[in-house]
DNA sequence: CACCTTAGTTAGGAGCCTTGCCGAAACCGA
DNA sequence: TCGGTTTCGGCAAGGCTCCTAACTAAGGTG
């Protein structure tokens, strides 16, 4: 079935969504350049601007430009667009984040945790973030008229469940931060919808957005896979352009694949960390202090070095199988280490299909910036979707 | 950015599109039927059908509707709107099949290959097919005006290269119909583009189409994988209700995926059927029949039982570990059978994340019907996009 | 044969986009 | 300081699409 009904109404609405994306990527412009960049007749977007500052989602900003000939008057997206909240919860703080549609950070706060605090102390740490992201953008310019949060977007180092939005504890698998539903946390906060993810897919997306943007040996392929060692053990797939979440939000949780052990037997990946004693104390998480310290004192050949390159070289089987990526990318704290990539990189070249392995690019917080962009996409999209129908506004 | 510029040509467009895909839908329409149907108004619904007319893709039937009131003249799309090729390549048989914008199978033929056949001699019984479906789609209706294939489909039971449409060879695994290039072949019969891909993943589509009617046991999810085990063993990943091909066109070849071997050791799961002597004489291939005679003499717990589904259980803790279905559909010769499945139903709710295990429910050619899917959908968008698109036509 | 019902056409109106033209306003060089 | 040039934004006319409402045409029904 098409996708509209044939109506003036359409009509309009796509020449106020063209005015409006113009606007998100150029920040300001006269209706003359607006005209110039999407290849619209001067009087239609005229009649579009006006429509939309009507609505009070453009205003006039005064400014005049400059240049020969008339100076024009700049518009821009009013406050009124409202803005976007992006929380990252990791089990060593609460980071939170108040974004606009042009991608600008508003306002920002960061809670630290201590190592191994309840989901209660968590959740307290998420209230704190947020008081303190309001305040932060109250104050930091005066009126805040209409400032609303649209949508939110909260990135969790734990499984999430992909139609609730709760966490969840797998068996045999570490629960980092704990049972939270991120969705009834913000729900008084947020008048939109609230998307819930774990921070390895959101560190693919921002890989993968780091790769289009030409950065060297990163994903920018439509078809990668993210391998994320860190003390838990995560990867996101990438199909066709997108993170595939699969059924209940649990695709790339590969704790339980069964891969080469130490001893050559078929063994969970979970359980070869169990044997070579790198889980820390009474818990499932792998130590990774331990664990760099025996790779980096290893000489190449190593049995430990090479039990983990075999293990993860199993991994690295089952997803060129199964999802038949371009690049594997490696992260997290001990995937990037170099003598472990460098051991990685040697079984690779020898597997029957082998695949270019690379070491993440994004460094700092690759969970934020991912889950940042996909926050500025839908916020977007709820800007322009508020225009194209009106009744749901 | 938006899809389109606002134009009056665009809205124009658009109720052709409604009216073409109410006929695609209907077979045969009046216009006030139309304008029900679409919920446009008649006199719009009139001017579309006039222009559709004009152009040649719809044609006043001459039929009229019965019933109280004025009979309404009925509307059908028209020849020219012309026909999608489906061919099915597998070691036994060359299936061709002509199919109209209705989902109708204008003529068909299969020719025979014997077993082992080459490259050259499938090539050959591809253009004999081809002749008999052209002999017979010109004979049963007279003057055929008009009538092109505009698209075509092809399903081939080898690895197929994503880019170029090339049937590839992977290492240690059968080669079962050759090194084909089915663009090439087809490059004069068809017009436009022709898709090809390999028939696992054609038949977990048919398997979807079936679960969506509302078959009993079948994939309707939009998150599930179906594995293949035949003489070649091979494996599809839906995500998010589409086929994910990876970047190569080479997700779901799991020959080589690392899984545990009859001895309790990692092996490639290509391997394990080496080690239970189940190879065909001097080839990669599985020896179907030996295996089913095998498994049909075994009791409960018989080893070669469960080594089988030792192993196949390995790939379903990879499949659920690395994209997370909400079903595993097992389909293929030894796949289907009846002592396999409960065995591997067994095991399969052993594991740390069970899956429900279903039997595929499309027996007789689920490629074919897969693939004469696709082709549809595809003829179709192809046809409503002559009209979004003139210039291109 | 009158009446009812439904199909399709015609007429009028509203809205949107475009081209072409105009005045307004800024910069530039003399 | 003051025209000339250049660009911005507005106005008007024209063309096109869709819609509603009314009308004609053509079937069946009693």
């Amino acid at each position: 079935m098409p996708s509209a009904k044939p109506s003036l109404e359409l009509l309009r609405a796509l020449t106020e969504e063209h005015v409006l994306r113009a606007l998100m990527d150029h920040r300001r412009l006269t209706r003359a350049e607006i005209a110039g960049l999407t290849g619209i007749s001067k009087p239609t977007i005229s009649q579009g601007v006006r429509r939309l500052v009507d609505m009070g989602l453009v205003v006039d900003t005064g400014e005049r430009s400059s240049g020969r000939g008339r100076a024009g008057s700049y518009h821009a997206l009013s406050r009124a667009c409202g803005t976007a909240l992006v929380v990252s919860i990791t089990p060593a703080a609460v980071t939170c984040e108040c974004v606009d549609a042009f991608g600008d950070v508003v306002a920002s706060s960061a809670v630290p945790l201590e190592r191994g605090a309840g989901a209660y102390a968590v959740s307290r740490a998420l209230r704190a973030a947020l008081e303190q992201v309001d305040a932060a953008g109250t104050t930091s310019s005066s009126p805040r008229v209409g400032r609303g949060v649209r949508i939110a977007v909260v990135s969790a180092a734990d499984p999430v469940d992909r139609a609730t939005g709760r966490l969840v504890h797998l068996p045999d698998a570490p629960f980092l931060v704990g049972d939270l539903d991120p969705r009834w946390l913000l729900g008084d906060v947020v008048e939109g919808p609230v998307l819930v993810d774990n921070d390895v897919n959101w560190a693919a997306r921002a890989e993968q957005a780091a790769g289009e943007a030409g950065a060297v040996g990163a994903a920018g392929s439509a078809d990668f896979v993210y391998l994320y060692l860190d003390e838990g053990l995560g990867c996101a797939v990438v199909s066709d352009g997108e993170v595939r979440r699969g059924h209940s939000g649990l695709a790339g949780e590969i704790a339980h694949l069964v891969t080469e052990g130490p001893d050559g037997r078929a063994t969970r990946l979970t359980e070869v960390f169990a044997q070579l004693g790198l889980r820390r104390e009474g818990s499932t998480a792998i130590d990774v202090r331990r664990l760099r310290v025996r790779v980096a004192e290893a000489p190449t050949g190593d049995p430990t070095l090479e039990a983990l390159a075999a293990a993860v070289s199993g991994v690295l089987e089952a997803a060129i199988a199964l999802a038949d990526p371009a690049v594997v990318v490696v992260g997290g704290e001990w995937g990037r280490d170099e003598d472990f990539v460098a051991a990685l990189r040697r079984r690779s070249a020898g597997l029957t299909r082998p695949v270019p392995v690379a070491a993440a690019v994004v460094g700092d917080q690759p969970q934020l910036t991912g889950a940042r962009a996909a926050a500025i996409d839908r916020l977007r999209d709820v800007i322009v979707g508020a225009v194209r129908s009106p009744g749901t506004q």
